[in-house]
DNA sequence: ATTACTAATCATCGAGTAG
DNA sequence: TCTACTCGATGATTAGTAA
């Protein structure tokens, strides 16, 4: 588990209580992650064990930390989670995946897409560029190939950000900064290349890849083509 | 989630407190699960957010409520979980795994046993095969086929507890009490069958399976063969 | 019926420190 | 070093009740 998943920055909100993340799971149980469920204070205080009075604290609370949503017009509330309370569900729940599914290797599903370009960019820098030649043996191709992951994949990447991989450190260069990174060898469709993502930025559902040559043009793959990516760990 | 599923009587301990299973957790995420795991109460509480004073008094805690193993003879004490926080943990699991992969069918692996034809005895009795006949809409040959479930299989088992399912009530009958059960449709090999788990009874590995016929004979099965059964929800 | 405020109670936590 | 005790401070829960 990430060092900065504690319980005082759990979720990057600066208010996130032990307890919210079992509170927002049995929401997410109910059907809180898809839309509203109708869920008064005291059904919620029943099913946590604790009274109607604490169950109504929390709602405010989870409200406070932006990670439910609610609407009050009704005699009786209806809440889901927001996508910052799904996302903070679901890390915990890549947590308990990593104890008993540990393997050796993840199969991720993803989407090619053409993104912003930006992943050329930063493969350009020097800074990264020699990194890559001394800690993953070859100079990769200046460009990424894009995947967006979703559904239940996305648990997939939040395993990887709890797992070590290979750090590629930050850097600074010409006033600029550029954060650091870590990478996973993968192959997809028999080719190999590494997986890289960033070491600070969560809520992502990009994946990009890394190899040596043009992914894209080697495998002949388009925008929108569904590709299935083995990372290695 | 079943409504016995609160912090008051969780896993069935009497001094089961809401964080415990957070801290199993991260115990679990070390190794714990498969062995001793050197943990001193200093690194706990780092993980954890707390002090190691607080952590020191969570593992008294767990060690009270027989949720961890302690080995306190070295320097630095390991720790390892029993299999009840073992099972705990799981059951946790077993809802986040509801929470992102709600399905309609679960695949369950299983290896066929023979038991203690214990099945045999209670599909004979009255009071089920009425509610068999009514329920399920036949009456199942008088014994059950034994599967033994393993591994990454058993959160399965802990998701279909938390399913509904088909009840059938318990009764007494000449003074003996025979629990309720619940029922799943399911198929084996192509052939209709149904699962049956007992109401209150937890922590158990095995799977029964019912039919109209005997599916041991009918798909040609011996003990020790491996088997997936598609149980539908 | 609801939600949620306030005040009192209760539990959890960590600093200091012993073994 | 380590674990773990005491105890005062902090934080969480609930009963009573308002709206």
């Amino acid at each position: 588990m990430s060092p900065e998943n504690v319980y005082g920055s759990r979720g990057h909100g600066r208010h996130t209580k032990p307890y919210h993340v079992d509170t927002l799971k049995h929401i997410a149980l109910l059907g809180g992650v898809k839309g509203y469920v109708s869920l008064s204070s005291k059904e919620l205080g029943e099913k946590l064990g604790i009274s109607q009075q604490s169950a109504s604290q929390r709602i405010l609370e989870l409200l406070e930390a932006d990670l439910i949503q609610r609407d009050l017009a009704a005699r009786k509330q209806r809440v889901r989670l927001t996508a910052k309370g799904v996302d903070l569900v679901r890390r915990e729940y890549a947590d308990y995946k990593r104890v008993f599914e540990a393997r050796e290797a993840l199969t991720i599903h993803g989407t090619v897409t053409s993104g912003l370009g930006e992943g050329a960019f930063y493969m350009k820098q020097r800074g990264y560029k020699e990194q890559f030649r001394e800690k993953l043996g070859f100079e990769p191709y200046e460009g990424t190939l894009n995947l967006k992951i979703g559904g239940e994949d996305l648990v997939a990447l939040n395993i990887l950000e709890e797992e070590p991989g290979v750090v590629i450190d930050g850097f600074t260069d010409s006033g600029r900064t550029f954060g650091g990174a870590k990478c996973f060898a993968a192959s997809l469709k028999g080719v190999e290349c590494h997986a890289i993502l960033p070491l600070r930025t969560h809520h992502t559902d990009n994946l990009e890849l890394i190899a040596r040559g043009h992914l894209r043009s080697k495998l002949g793959l388009r925008d929108g083509d569904e590709v299935a990516v083995e990372v290695r760990l």
